[in-house]
DNA sequence: TTCCTTTTGTAACTAATGTTACTGCACAGG
DNA sequence: CCTGTGCAGTAACATTAGTTACAAAAGGAA
């Protein structure tokens, strides 16, 4: 754990800090799918993101569901934080996306390190800053973006995340991410097929070009 | 000065971060209207509100806008803080709602605070916490609601905010808020008068009941 | 008052999205 | 090999939202 820990934090914790970390951290490998949080849930520890990546949703009283955003390697997920001291419940599910590595601290040591690291106090804002932005383009999709726009962005965005440009999601997995109907789904798809810029197969897709 | 932070805050922070705040802190008062935040400005100093409301606006490319939340007494600006230490440009629009009245802090006391108070550090991440809880809310309206129930929501939080049952707002500045075209929120908004749920008037609505 | 500007109301139409219903195909398991 | 189940394609239609165009009303200024 110490190498992976250094490989993805040397750079930001010192080196106190990160003898902390190795030691009250628990190191947990998770597998693509698996549901690492879901809403109502209190929490009692914080994750910083190893390896893999991590999809945020948000639902609404009628099963509806978003997606929001990735967490990615060296991230770690705000509502965490924010709830840590809060005594809150969190508003949001999370889903492996891939197969994920992830350190997970226990809350008391967060207030604790925030008083005692710069760096961590650092680490911290700046991860409520990237959350934030994230948030930021997420409205900026809903709002502003037509549907076939927003499955554009949504096919970059899984390239991006899984570094393959083979997608594997169904229509209707897709369809729930981004809010919508299968039907709605397989249209668009099929436009761009059309077009040239991904290829449509059972169970998978394949992004040409944007 | 002393004694609007003591009623607003001193609930909060011990008496000798009282005490700094009202040293370096300049107090603003500024009418209704007023910006306080353009989109890529940079952020030298970090608002408290004292009196009145903020609303927080977010913008595309094209110009087109939408409004994301509001901002209390009692709140800061999530965006002020983690744009500080980041020293990255502004993402969004403030604008005064109603006359406001804040005290300005002047951004190296966020990080020398941040180390020595726990009131302090309390605060800010409190003030993240209600952030995010906001973007979700904002996030639900766009994803879930139709446009009927937006409107409906935007006018009750008006209300609420401006602790008025009259809304000062032509149709074309509500369209604005809420991303939509003006013949939409009318057309929508005269509904709302046939089921008696408001009464419409040149420059403003009165809100019946939900 | 008269004129001009802003605001609002409404009709008619287009575009986008959501819904229902049915089809055929692929694949896994017997 | 057959068969059931889930996935994808597509048509037809309904609903919601956006657009264009125009008229009427309200209010301000000369």
């Amino acid at each position: 754990m110490i190498q992976e820990l250094k490989d993805n934090y040397g750079h930001l914790f010192e080196d106190e800090l990160l003898e902390e970390i190795s030691r009250v951290g628990t190191f947990k490998e998770v597998p693509e799918g698996y549901k690492l949080m879901e809403i109502g849930q209190y929490i009692k520890s914080m994750p910083l993101l190893i390896d893999g990546a991590i999809k945020i949703m948000r639902d609404d009283d009628d099963g509806d569901e978003l997606l929001l955003y990735f967490l990615e390697r060296g991230d770690t997920c705000a509502m965490t934080l924010s709830c840590c001291l809060g005594d809150t419940k969190s508003e949001i599910r999370a889903i492996a996306e891939l197969d994920t590595k992830l350190i997970m601290i226990p809350v008391e040591k967060m207030e604790e390190w925030t008083a005692k690291y710069k760096s961590w106090r650092n680490f911290v804002f700046e991860s409520y800053h990237n959350r934030l932005m994230e948030m930021f383009e997420t409205i900026d999709s809903i709002a502003f973006l037509k549907m076939d726009e927003r499955l554009l962005k949504y096919l970059l965005d899984k390239v991006k995340i899984t570094n393959s440009e083979t997608i594997r999601a169904t229509h209707q997995e897709i369809a729930h991410e981004l809010h919508t109907s299968r039907v709605v789904v397989s249209r668009l798809l099929k436009t761009l097929e059309n077009q040239g810029r991904i290829e449509l197969f059972r169970n998978n897709i394949k992004v040409i070009s944007i």
